[in-house]
DNA sequence: ATAGGCTGTCGAAGCGCTTCGACAGCTTAC
DNA sequence: GTAAGCTGTCGAAGCGCTTCGACAGCCTAT
């Protein structure tokens, strides 16, 4: 293995120097920095990860703790995981990958072992009880998500709120009266995950303010599950002719058994889906939907981060904005008989 | 921050007997070793984890290189990085978290910076251009996924070949006489990755065996690329009964699509999947189906590095039994009129 | 001509830990 | 009673790097 000192002699400069090359924090000559980086090219030479975080107290690396669950939006997971791994390569950070099973517990190993510099926080319930550990440390985090309580903390979030909104918003405007809301499973809810709960107040909160009767049903996903909650919601109200799904594994479902009660999307039944852009479009009916933006939150998270890192402050809670894509699946209500 | 010389001097001991203590490489007296535990856990003590990589050479991490693509197969991916992930931490390692993007550079980075004891690659292509890699350093390392030559190797894989010769098998036992495969999508093909390569070989050659006629057809996953796949199936061979599916993203659509041609499952056509439990179960109609075990797989490739890190040699290609399930989509074939 | 300021380089200290050799104080074997 | 062997503990060296202060050599302003 090579070190640095062997660089440094192969070079003729000391040690100091051929660090300062590859920090840069100090300048060096033209000619001096050439014949380092040839050497290091020459030998192979990669720093220490080790050395490098002893005697910096920085490690470069990323915690990101992601659910255990695997059965919710495990695609949007995956995709924020990998949007986090690579914008933080390209600021020079590596991600280290945690699991929520360990729950506080990792959060002070992390912190107490300096094993990374900071951490990203996915799947943040309500009143997490990691919160006090981040708040109680000066450890730089973001969380994607939103708790019920920020003070003190960074969030990057989609605004589910508007999301639900903006839902309402486009099925009112087609002329739908009458509005089904198919949500995530029980447990989701009874975790307290943030965004069904905001989802489903920003859903409830404009139907109000625009006079439509919302009736919310959590579900979960698959056949037999959304058979039973389609079959209730018809039973409480038959006039029902807009759908809002929150929950991916949810939907297909929805398709087929309207289709099976030939109930025909979008002329009788529009359906709106808050889902990834490729479950939209791959679907049986092109769906109308709300897209979970994956990619740009773990984008923001590591910016974020990395601006704390670089003692530069930043926004303490930024929620993205939604978009609604309109596509076959919504269209305008029929005309009541 | 507590180090551990403040830990020694708080228990009043030298540096090294802490030390010994926390790693149980020598003999320590009972009465020393509670006290020393005791200003621990009152001190809150973790142990650096760049000092300790630096001293000890070993920095107890084990990198993960998942595929940059999202594209196919992600919740077995995911499920196998949360697997890895767990069974590591039970073993006292951590995860590193690398995309493909980096490519070979990840290997060299990884192994000349000491950043992780060894490597899980995932996703490995047939012909994979990190393997002289790897096959050059002492790094160890382990596949999930079989590239063509092993030597030197150590690959945890299902048996995509026996898969493939079991879906026939099943197929064949019940009065099939032509079976269509519906492939991945052809880039995965195009890619030379084993998995699809080895399954379509085991399905052709247990076919040939069993005299069986098997129409082969690649597919992009969503219903327009099923539909169109489709209608080729039935065009050239018209009394097509047997399906096998590999492509998860294929299923829902192929199920709906025959449906809809009155195509009844399974009087009429059987169905085959390759994919995660979850899907089989949760699909319109219950698939007869060969899970993918991706839990055991991420298991059973850190056991293999945690025993080569341990200097206990292990076997060099580990291949899962594949198991069909027999669900709801697979019956004897129609009686030919 | 001299003080003061840059620029580029070096040496040395030290980050927090592991580990090797040393050794004090015992026990056991003859 | 002495040699040999344990057991439990300590001190010190060193892992490979960063970073601070020092300083030589040069330029600029007075």
């Amino acid at each position: 293995m090579v070190t640095l000192a062997e660089v440094a002699q192969h070079a003729g400069v000391s040690a100091s120097t051929v660090s300062y090359v590859l920090s840069g924090k100090r300048s060096i000559s033209t000619t001096t920095r050439q014949r380092v980086e040839e050497s290091i090219r020459k030998l192979g030479y990669h720093p220490n990860a080790g050395a490098r975080a002893l005697a910096s107290s920085r490690s470069n690396i990323i915690a990101l703790m992601i659910p255990l669950r695997t059965d919710m939006y495990v695609p949007v997971m995956m995709e924020i995981a990998i949007a986090v791994a690579t914008s933080a390569r390209a600021h020079g950070y590596d991600i280290l990958l945690l699991t929520g099973e360990e729950g506080p517990d990792a959060v002070r190993r992390v912190t107490g072992s300096g094993l990374a510099d900071a951490m990203i926080l996915m799947d943040v319930e309500l009143d997490d009880e990691r919160l006090p550990l981040l708040r109680g440390t000066d450890q730089p985090s973001v969380l994607i998500g939103l708790p019920a309580d920020t003070t003190g903390l960074t969030c990057v979030d989609l605004d589910f709120r508007a999301t639900g909104a903006l839902c309402v918003e486009h099925l009112a405007s087609l002329g739908h009266r009458d509005i089904a809301v198919i949500g995530e499973a029980p447990a989701v809810y009874e975790r307290h995950t943030g965004f069904a709960e905001r989802t489903l107040d920003g859903l409830r909160t404009r139907a109000r303010e625009l006079g439509l009767r919302l009736l919310h049903r959590p579900c979960e996903g698959g056949y037999d599950a959304m058979s039973a909650t389609l079959a209730r919601v018809f039973d409480e109200r038959p006039g029902t002719t807009g759908f809002v799904v929150q929950n991916e594994s949810a939907v297909e479902p929805l398709l087929a058994l309207l289709r099976q009660q030939g109930r025909a999307v979008p002329e009788d039944v529009s359906v709106v889906a808050v889902c990834p852009e490729q479950v939209a479009v791959q679907a049986s009916v092109r769906l109308t939907s709300v897209a979970v933006p994956a990619q740009e939150m773990g984008r923001h998270a590591v910016e974020q981060l990395v601006a704390k890192l670089d003692g530069r402050g930043s926004e303490e809670v930024v929620l993205l904005a939604p978009e609604l894509t309109v596509r076959a699946s919504s269209g305008p209500a029929p005309v009541r008989p």
